[in-house]
DNA sequence: TGAGTTATAGACCAATTGGTTACAAACGGT
DNA sequence: ACCGTTTGTAACCAATTGGTCTATAACTCA
């Protein structure tokens, strides 16, 4: 009974996904999101409030789209040994920077960034990051290892997003061999 | 044959250092670097043109204060044994966050943000990465195990500024005694 | 066909951004 | 004592920031 959207909620928020994976939440400004989104700012705000709680809902779609993804890869026995999963997970990333990805990962970038001020952003990153942790424990059955495994996938994307090469990248995981249990 | 300065470059600087350090490139604003560095507008811009030459002043600064200050720790054998020196920084780090410092690595936090889309930052940060890689191959003598230390490094540093715990941290680090070589 | 309700468009807003400029003040050399 | 030079101060600037508001359009239900 009422003036129905014009947009499709998924849509836009996926825009914004785009765009606040690309250009952080700093760096992302309203008219950067209102093209991703293919939005006005009226629409935006009556929508989704305000940038931050737009970049919460952004936060909450990565962990179901991409942290979730990862969680369960790393508990699929399809490929039958955890320590291998967790290997395909880390050879994936110099993978993606070849094909061009230098995005890095949001949850990352925002860890580096807004993180470090606003407490909401803090604890959401938090979150997705102990799940991410927890993934690799229940993989592997090491308390230890899976927060070594946590912190080298965070510097993995963080360097990926500066520039590192892939070879340098690849390095970095093929040291991971001498851990497997 | 002028009018000399009424501040101290030195200081300045320092000053400069501390606001990026805690506040990262793109979330210290003029008016924040003008106080930590007890200057005025003008004398900002007519001694360091303007903000982003003033951050690559910062980043070659921080390089010779706290990365030689690291590379030089990892190659003096006061400590004997290389590892044991690579696994003193490592400590450190979740020492310096227990300490309530949180401010992490500038050369991380700018790694994470305006490298990502500037090309001048990006070359510096990367020098600043590659030499601190340098300093764990030549304490190790092994290639891929100092790519892996040197993400494990950024890894840490980032979500010390996050908000991570001083236990997650320690966990992480006492995970890498199974590298030793 | 209205009445009620909600969405869109975009003009508008104050505050803040990084940066410039004009002018007075402080020196050294002559 | 004055001149050339460079500093410090602060007013000023245009552009951009995130955010609001109003008018109009599009729908449902009675």
């Amino acid at each position: 009974m009422a003036r129905p959207r014009e947009f499709d909620t998924n849509t836009a928020l996926n825009g914004a996904m785009d765009v606040f994976w690309e250009l952080g939440y700093e760096g992302a400004s309203l008219p950067d999101l209102l093209g991703g989104m293919n939005l006005t700012r009226g629409s935006l705000y009556k929508a989704f409030k305000d940038k931050k709680s737009l970049f919460l809902t952004i936060l909450d779609r990565y962990e179901d789209a991409e942290v979730d993804a990862t969680v369960l890869f790393l508990s699929d026995d399809q490929v039958p040994n955890g320590w291998d999963r967790v290997m395909q997970v880390m050879e994936s990333i110099p993978k993606t920077v070849a094909a061009g990805d230098q995005r890095g990962c949001l949850l990352c970038s925002a860890a580096a960034g807004p993180a470090s001020y606003d407490a909401e952003i803090a604890a959401q990153v938090h979150k997705s990051l102990n799940k991410m942790r927890d993934a690799f424990r229940t993989g592997l059955g090491n308390d230890t290892l899976s927060a070594l495994l946590l912190t080298h996938y965070v510097g993995l994307r963080i360097l990926s997003r500066s520039g590192s090469t892939v070879q340098e990248l690849q390095d970095s995981v093929a040291a991971l061999q001498a851990l497997k249990p």
